[in-house]
DNA sequence: CTCCTTATTGATACAATGTTTCAATAAGGA
DNA sequence: TCCTTATTGAAACATTGTATCAATAAGGAG
């Protein structure tokens, strides 16, 4: 979903096209990585728009109940969201990440444990709708300091 | 290991025993639950034990470095921490999570992804430490609303 | 195009977690 | 008991996030 499909869908169900609105849009149309609220806010400061932090919460709050924007949280730094289908390849997350250095790698690969959602969802009466796989170790780079 | 092995451990390797050690260490010896700093400064405070934030922060970190702690950090709320041993089961974890209402399970099992995991170090260069798993997914009551 | 209503904004104040600095303190060996 | 210095903790600050409320601007009505 694009910018102008994204504003045409607020427009349809009444929501005004603010500035506020108008402008973490197009951030996140053009990013596809995760961003935080704040890396959001520096990155419209760059470019001389002044938009409140207060607005950008709330427009993600926004996108978020729309399910248009998925948002992640780990490690420091607080909630990042990204549009909803920017992502790579999976829809959730087999990262890869350096307990050191903190390098982030987006692993992408046959997903492994499909079935066992399957059957965790008979286990445990959770009507299981994604999951993260994250891996923790030494990259090659600091392996050999 | 208990507080009094704990408090042996350091000593041996020349740290003092100081106040704030001893009690961070008997709070965590004493709860199998991750917690966070501020919260061993509370359950302090409510026994009117005054120990600085920092020095708690110094404490955990040390205790990291040591390896007798792991420390896991999802959801807001910052880094949480758990002594080595207090863990139920298994070192990592395996969560399920309500995406509703965010009740938070820790799932107990046989761990699906350890050949997975040594597989993934050959290929990726990295040297795996740990990992974890998650899955997300309305809990059975919050399915019934 | 202008006016009006009100949805939306953003400044401000506040909260929670976390780090840096540095003078004061206390641990533990002499 | 004294001395050295490892350790502490107050204070100032940084980052992410939320509550409040007066000011603003979006967009429909006329
Ligand atoms: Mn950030
Ligand atoms: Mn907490
Ligand atoms: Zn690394
Ligand atoms: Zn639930």
């Amino acid at each position: 979903m694009d910018y102008n499909a994204i504003l045409e869908l607020l427009r349809q169900k009444g929501y005004r096209l603010t500035q506020a609105r108008k402008q973490v849009i197009r951030i996140l149309t053009t990013n596809t990585q995760f961003l935080g609220a704040y890396d959001i806010h520096n990155l419209l400061e760059k470019e001389n728009i002044h938009i409140g932090v207060t607005s950008i919460y709330r427009v993600l709050d926004l996108l978020k109940k729309l399910d248009l924007v998925r948002s992640e949280e780990f490690g420091a730094g607080g909630e990042r969201f990204r549009l909803q289908g920017n992502e790579e390849q999976h829809e959730h997350s087999h990262q890869l990440i350096c307990s050191q250095c903190g390098r982030q790698e987006e692993w992408v690969g046959e997903c492994p444990i499909t079935d066992l959602a399957e059957k965790l969802e008979h286990t445990s009466g959770y009507q299981i709708e994604e999951h993260w796989l994250r891996f923790f170790g030494l990259c090659p780079q600091c392996q050999e300091l």
